[in-house]
DNA sequence: TTTTCGTCGACTGTATACAATCATCATTAA
DNA sequence: TTAATGATGATTGTATACAGTCGACGAAAA
């Protein structure tokens, strides 16, 4: 038996890599029977799947029941970043005054070292430890609705940036130094320069993606 | 034919209430299929309905497959309103720079007027009138994340007030004043003041449940 | 007495069949 | 020609049957 997963979740991670990477397309319809005769399991397993989209926000349920692949526009990639610009400011304040000794050495690791950094290391590299670093914070923070929240948040951005930019621009060097000042601030317990720091670095986060967006239009 | 919503809905709608009310109890397992015999439907539409409950945060999975009905305590309160201490000052605050003329129209009829308020009105009416008026708030906020996130979050909050509160105590009369400065500062387009205003309101509301919460301890 | 093993019962996961609804399109009547 | 009506197909909602898994309990062996 090779079934380690549930049909569910293994239907759910093929359904939301197919969305992310475009080849269902935004705006396209959910059809239960055909994704069920496509990958051959019973329909059960999908409609569970789909509400776990549902759940992500990556499909919307129209009026007549069935779902549509979410379309995002530009417009929405702002709303989101007025949501994210609270939360993660909030998230980093809990943190800097919660953290425990071992999520402080956690956290480091996913600190580039300035070795890493002269050496040109790969981007991609470094962009994953931008992420996990992010996700260290919030999880330090403590607060399970702030975590649930941020984290479905990042699944939706993640997905716009697919969408929209339609590559992979990292904004990857210009946010080595923003980080490093807001780990200190949270390592030394300095909640309110945690907060500022990180609001900050979500400003300009935001700020680099709507520039490269308007660049290419 | 008397079948005007989808068995799911209805399913959904009934458990949450049986859960709200405490007839559930905290910690109490649900069990697919002691549901269905009991109230007389098939197991599709609650397991469908339990996946939403589970949206809710009312039920938590546990690793076994199954859930168990949400157990709030005070911790999980607090973090609550970590939350939204966040999120409905910037309701607030993007409010105060998109509220249309009609938005505001409808708002004002959310705030009593003094009239009611000397005649000593229903606290239950008042308090509903609150709840419509936050509502519109985040509502013309016109920022989708925002809404759906508060709405959601505020589902969780009435759950705390009535399991851990075990009663109606309504923070109404204190809340009058500090709605009409929030509402004054909105219709005036004063995005700063708002977020304040509204920042303070929900800090006043979060220290009253907690005094309220230790006083009955 | 303790441990191990196996059976049974209770649940959930998955498949499948059936019912109901809605859209489309053609056909017919005005 | 146009509007109304009815048939057909596509799709979701709901019921139900079956399979797999885990835990509890008890019996047998050490």
């Amino acid at each position: 038996m090779m079934k380690r997963e549930t049909l569910k979740k293994q239907v759910y991670e093929y359904l939301r890599e197919e969305i992310m990477n475009g080849r269902i397309a935004p705006g396209e319809r959910l059809i239960e029977e055909k994704i069920a005769k496509k990958i051959e399991v019973s329909r059960s397993p999908i409609r569970e799947a789909i509400r776990l989209l549902e759940k992500d926000g990556l499909v919307i349920v129209n009026k007549r029941g069935g779902v549509t692949v979410f379309h995002p526009d530009i417009s929405h990639f702002q709303h989101l970043y007025e949501c994210r610009v609270e939360l993660e400011p909030a998230a980093a304040y809990y943190a800097a005054q919660r953290i425990t000794k071992e999520q402080i050495r956690m956290l480091r690791q996913h600190l580039p070292s300035k070795h890493e950094i002269c050496r040109q290391y790969e981007l991609k590299k470094i962009h994953d430890m931008n992420v996990k670093f992010h996700e260290g914070i919030v999880e330090a923070s403590g607060n399970p609705f702030l975590i649930k929240t941020i984290c479905h948040l990042r699944g939706i951005n993640s997905m716009y940036r697919m969408a929209i930019l339609k590559r992979n621009d990292l904004r990857v060097e210009l946010a080595i130094e923003e980080h490093f000042n807001i780990f200190e601030a949270i390592a030394s317990g300095c909640a309110d320069d945690a907060r500022r720091y990180m609001r900050e670095h979500i400003e300009s986060d935001y700020k680099f993606y709507v520039h490269l967006y308007s660049e290419r239009k």
